[in-house]
DNA sequence: GACCCTATCGGGAAATACCCTATTGAATCC
DNA sequence: GGATTCAATAGGGTATTTCCCGATAGGGTC
């Protein structure tokens, strides 16, 4: 089952899928609800979920589907670095995690070796994790924005978009007051003075992470 | 000629499209250089040019696309807010933009309409820009940050380098009321709904611009 | 002289930011 | 294996900002 909010994306997945013998898919969702409610329809062996989603985070989905249906393995996409997502999607409970950039190969390659119960990662995402496992992680090679949560992130990204407080908010079915709170933390943890800096640091860098 | 640094988003382009029996996909780049080497071995009657490629805007492709090979037609997609990007893509010299969450059938509605020559927008983006235009019909062809105020582009610039009102206020010596106006006015001149679209474009504006 | 644009401000209500506090559950730390 | 940190959630107030309503005064222009 794939989850994109983007239709283009899903038909360049299904494409490549369907063009294996042994795989099929079974289903197309743009948002978390809708993946659970199909779900809950047909449940898949496995689900690539991209990070970005109509409804919030594909990390939240993520949680949710390892807390309802932990035989369903999980799969991440993303556009973004995967310094950013890698690590935060096994966390929440998938099994790899592929960027858009990678050739399609490597997502095939991926779905196999998921689909067999291993992880699957970049070399450069594996080595990562290693060396922050081992040994002193110093906080000094990572940037500020990934000490951010991933609620934190995400609104944070929101930002970025233009939303605003309020929308966001109604996006991710949070209290106003919520989002505040994340607000803050990220002004904390960026040593940002004020909500014009935030809303500027947001928007540069959702206009650079590409 | 399909133009997106992601192998899967161009697999979906491919699919969709070669799904219609009178349209064919020639070349696929994911960087201005490849693309531009490309057409230079088999020119396209249409290019769909994603906003954010590789080596830099595809906003740069499509002005040095239609500087060079004037005869191709271009469509640009994005996966932002098309309030960003529509009238920048026209601008530069694309004839429609296409936002990735939209339907499949959109885009190809969308190279339908180009390869007849034809503008192709979402009903907001062109409600849009004909609010822009109309009652300032001399105005029409210039970009609507021209017709701010020398004032109203100086405040606009220091919103975009990311001071606050306050401070910009004390910069220039005016009372924050008046700066207030000002951003008040360039709002309503850029049709921008609140604060956070103001300082998104003024952001961009003010990276672009170098 | 009527009209429009620009530069400059104020009043006042609504929205937001900002700072503090709090609960719950999970993870981590001696 | 209780203490402690952290993430996610959100409410209570006050300070600021936004936003929409004017307003005045000076310059063009037709």
């Amino acid at each position: 089952m794939i989850v994109d909010d983007h239709p283009i994306v899903r038909e360049g997945y299904s494409r490549l899928i369907e063009h294996q013998d042994d795989l099929e898919v079974c289903g197309q969702a743009d948002s978390k609800v809708d993946a659970i409610r199909q779900i809950m329809e047909h449940p898949p062996d496995l689900m690539i979920i991209d990070i970005s989603l109509k409804d919030g985070s594909g990390l939240e989905l993520i949680k949710d589907i390892k807390a309802q249906f932990s035989q369903i393995k999980m799969l991440t996409v993303s556009m973004h670095d995967e310094t950013l997502f890698a690590e935060r999607s096994l966390r929440a409970g998938a099994l790899g995690f592929v960027n858009k950039q990678q050739a399609p190969e490597q997502l095939i390659k991926a779905i196999y070796q998921v689909l067999k119960g291993k992880v699957f990662l970049s070399p450069e995402a594996t080595e990562r994790m290693i060396c922050r496992s081992i040994g002193s992680d110093n906080y000094s090679d990572q940037s500020p924005i990934e000490r951010l949560s991933d609620r934190e992130l995400e609104v944070f990204e929101q930002i970025g978009e233009g939303e605003t407080t309020r929308s966001i908010a109604q996006k991710l079915n949070l209290s106003a007051k919520t989002v505040e709170t994340y607000r803050e933390n990220i002004k904390h943890k960026l040593n940002l003075e004020n909500a014009t800096a935030l809303t500027r640091h947001a928007i540069q860098w959702v206009l650079e992470k590409n």
